[in-house]
DNA sequence: CGCTCAAATCTTTTT
DNA sequence: GATTTGAGCG
């Protein structure tokens, strides 16, 4: 593929070209504390570069201080600065060093994951994208239904093509960049296949939904296809900062190629030595292509770890040496040796987890070692279950993280699916997962008549279900109906209300109830209306601001372009009207730029919902064990960690251990775990364990064996490798082969990931980061706006406004036009005269 | 048609 | 153990 946006700019080449004003020899105090190379990457000139960091190396730091010393040297402006990670947790993490090292309004920039910007592009371009304005999200789970809807419906053999393997597939594509067209098929199970892409596809754009590879894919096609957009993206983002740059697969390489201008410059952060997502599409190969498609002249290996004791760092050093697809590095550290690494070999898995509580009350009472600063990690998420039940026991205060997520709950997604329904009607998937739940006697015969109708009419379900008839359609048009009061009944309500409507009419609420196990459903659902309250009072300096442009090369776009549904005039008119808002305020997320048409509040909440399921930052400052997958710990420190179940099968997973690529990404795992710990590491392993319901007997891990035994003491004795006594662990077998009865009843179960009873696994988000007086709603020219008033707008004339949310210019209001319907409109961006009050 | 109970199946890691 | 499918009853 060409590189994009070959035409040259000029004046943006000798910008950058000219030597700097004045690089003053007086170093800033950012730079206070960064070693030789760290500082070196930061204050690098504007050009590719490449930083090679191992873990520990300060990687956020050396990111966060190279976006802050960028602005410092006024080298650019916020709005001219794309920084993107994979995880939500990494970015809000990276916004609030940032936001603790620079006095500076930062809410200008793009920060936040690869998904979550490219969400942000779509809504702001959805026209030109192909996609309704509303769209909505599908999750892995709506995505499989939706899959496996379509090989019903196409009666395609369950059994040859399951569900999941088709999603993985079309998944696989995507990731890759292919549509179905670019599939190459060779045999009839490939052409079966690339069928079903198809036709999932075309499924998807009927109903207006997309999963999150389609996020990428569209997003990279979007700048791909229409020059202007792409054009201004270049020219707008000079400093493009890539976190994780070793788990970027090919498409998300792709999209950064498409933003990355003549005058941008991309600083890539990686260590190809965590590439731990290989199994998702991630190519560690990306690095190598961009050193030689970028023409990189700057690569900073960071090889000075801060963050472990000796041991610690050897044994790492020692067991990664045995991978041979390396690029090669070698971490050193200034502090000591510390303490040996402690390996613990247990009868059983229940055994391993009572030592470990054990060992962790220990710590905390004899060493004061705090709480959060211990973790348990895991290979797989199916391994927390006898821990929890062991801390629980001990009343050890602990936190899952992981697992069932609070947006991935039945009962949330059932609530999520009747919103969606007010938003997007097309969205089938919703409409399948709720119109007879509750049960409201439409059966599987009476909606199998309704796909049928459905699709001899080419009608999304819930337009075809008004024209149905008999009983059936009686039921079904009383559903329908049920939804379309709600729509009218929403009206001019504020988020949370809309969402206690739903809860009150769906008749959710009522339904569990009834259940006998239906109170912590309720008030899960509770929470979810809590949890959209706090979302529109926190919106207004929510972190994934979207700004508009503050760069102005004087450049204009001038090519006809009106038939792409966007102008390159209506561009650079919004650009100017955002930089002439009052108080330079950015534009709010998911604006229409022409208009300052914006999404509804419940539109904003339901992407925030399908974004983050939820990545609970609850309790964050509560003080309890951390647990997690290995996988979930990246880019996390803690002073002790317990890595469990080392076993062979487990860790190194019998799934990847088959060839050498899958066992050297185990082993890349198992190094990002221990290199997760500051002091004290401790390996745990078993003789049997409880899994899929039947004991196993697992030798030990080769890990094990691979890091160096001068390095490690042993606190059990070290049995001959092999077997450490497979008969006795069979003796075991029998003690250990059922669950114990307080198992049962220890209060776990539905709400287990909950380290504290009582309270949701998730809630809101910390509020006490809230203005407590919010300035009241107003125009962008300072007008107080409340229901009731008459507005004018440039291009939808007269309206009368029915309710707004949010505070002061960053609030949105949602006016009904005599001309034009009803919008929600962006106050910091439409421009909005009050004609009476 | 809906609900309940029993059997069968499948279990890695995640935005 | 958890989730999903199937059979049988009201």
């Amino acid at each position: 593929m060409r590189r994009p946006g070959a035409v040259s700019i000029s004046m943006t080449f000798d910008l950058f070209s000219s030597p700097e004003p004045t690089p003053s020899p007086a170093p800033s105090p950012l730079l206070d504390g960064l070693n030789a190379e760290q500082a070196a990457a930061v204050t690098l000139p504007d050009a590719h570069a490449l930083i090679l960091a191992g873990a520990g190396s300060g990687k956020t730091r050396v990111l966060t201080t190279r976006i802050a010393w960028l602005l410092h040297m006024g080298r650019v402006s916020p709005g001219g600065i794309l920084a993107v990670t994979f995880t939500n947790k990494a970015a809000r993490e990276m916004q609030a060093r940032l936001g603790a090292m620079l006095p500076l309004n930062i809410r200008g920039m793009w920060m936040g994951t690869f998904h979550g910007l490219c969400n942000r592009m779509l809504r702001a371009h959805h026209q030109a994208a192909q996609l309704p304005a509303t769209f909505q999200i599908l999750d892995m789970q709506d995505q499989q239904s939706a899959i496996k809807r379509l090989i019903k419906q196409f009666g395609v053999d369950e059994e040859r093509f399951p569900p999941k393997q088709v999603m993985w597939f079309i998944n696989g594509c995507k990731e890759e960049g292919m549509r179905p067209g670019d599939v190459s098929v060779r045999d009839e199970e490939s052409r079966k296949k690339v069928e079903l892409y198809q036709l999932y596809q075309d499924q998807c754009q009927r109903e207006g939904v997309v999963d999150f590879a389609e996020l990428l894919l569209r997003s990279y096609e979007l700048l791909r296809d229409h020059a202007p957009i792409r054009d201004h993206y270049q020219r707008r983002f000079r400093h493009i900062l890539v976190d994780e740059f070793q788990d970027t697969n090919r498409l998300q390489y792709l999209w950064l190629k498409q933003l990355a201008g003549t005058g941008s410059s991309v600083f890539a952060v990686g260590d190809d030595d965590q590439s731990i997502y290989a199994f998702r599409g991630a190519r560690v190969g990306n690095m190598a292509d961009f050193v030689r498609e970028f023409d990189v002249q700057h690569q900073i290996k960071l090889e000075e770890n801060y963050r472990s004791h000796g041991h610690i760092l050897d044994s790492a050093n020692a067991l990664i040496a045995h991978n041979t697809q390396r690029l090669g590095k070698n971490l050193r550290t200034a502090q000591g040796a510390g303490e040996p690494v402690r390996v613990f070999e247990a009868p059983s898995d229940l055994a391993e987890a009572a030592w470990l509580v054990d060992e962790m009350k220990h710590l905390s009472r004899d060493d004061g070692v705090p709480l959060h600063e211990i973790a348990v990690l895991y290979r797989s998420n199916a391994q927390s279950r006898v821990i929890e039940t062991a801390l629980a026991q001990s009343g050890l205060a602990y936190r899952v993280y992981g697992g069932l997520r609070f947006f991935e709950r039945a009962e949330i997604k059932h609530a999520l699916a009747y919103l969606r329904l007010l938003e997007t009607p097309s969205d089938d998937t919703s409409f399948l997962r709720v119109v007879n739940f509750p049960a409201r006697g439409i059966g599987a015969r009476s909606i199998e008549a309704l796909q049928t109708q459905a699709r001899a009419l080419g009608l999304p379900l819930y337009t075809a279900a008004k024209g149905m008839t008999g009983r059936a359609g009686t039921l079904l048009q009383s559903f329908v109906a049920l939804i379309e009061v709600m729509r009218e009944q929403a009206q001019g309500l504020s988020l949370r209300e809309v969402v206690d409507l739903m809860l009150e009419q769906s008749g959710l609420v009522e339904h569990y109830r009834g259940e006998r196990d239906g109170g912590d459903r309720i008030e899960n659902l509770q929470e979810l209306a809590s949890a959209a309250e706090a979302f529109v009072r926190l919106e207004g300096f929510h972190t994934d601001q979207a700004a508009l442009p503050t760069t102005s090369e004087g450049v204009t776009l001038t090519q006809g372009l009106a038939s792409q549904g966007l102008s390159g005039d209506a561009l650079d008119q919004a650009m100017l009207e955002s930089r002439d808002a009052p108080g330079g305020q950015p534009a709010p997320d998911y604006v229409d730029l022409d208009t300052g048409e914006t999404l509804s509040p419940l539109a904003a909440f339901l992407t925030h919902a399908a974004l983050e399921a939820g990545d609970n930052q609850a309790q964050a400052g509560q003080d309890a064990v951390q647990l997690m997958t290995v996988h979930a710990s990246k880019g996390l420190e803690f002073d002790v960690v317990f890595i469990t179940g080392l076993e062979e099968g487990l860790f190194p997973h019998e799934n990847s251990a088959a060839d050498t690529a899958g066992l050297e990404e185990e082993r890349r795992l198992m190094y990002v775990a221990i290199t997760r710990a500051r002091q004290r590491l401790y390996l745990s392993h078993t003789q049997t364990r409880l899994l899929h319901g039947q004991s196993r007997y697992n030798f030990r891990s080769r890990f094990l064996d691979e890091v160096p035994s001068e390095c490690v003491q042993w606190l059990t004795p070290k049995s001959g490798g092999f077997g450490s006594g497979v008969g006795a662990s069979l003796a075991h077998g029998g003690q250990y082969g059922r669950m114990p009865a307080w198992s049962k009843d220890s209060g776990f179960g539905r709400s287990a990931s909950n380290a504290y009873p009582g309270q949701p696994a998730w809630s809101a988000p910390n509020l006490t980061n809230a203005p407590l007086e919010r300035p009241p709603v107003q125009t962008s020219a300072g007008q107080a706006l409340r229901a009731g008033m008459q507005v004018f707008h440039n291009k939808f004339g007269e309206g009368k406004v029915l309710a707004v949310e949010g505070s002061g210019t960053d609030g949105k209001a949602q006016v009904s036009f005599t001309r034009h319907g009803t919008k929600w409109l962006s106050l910091a961006v439409a421009k909005l005269t009050v004609v009476e009050t």
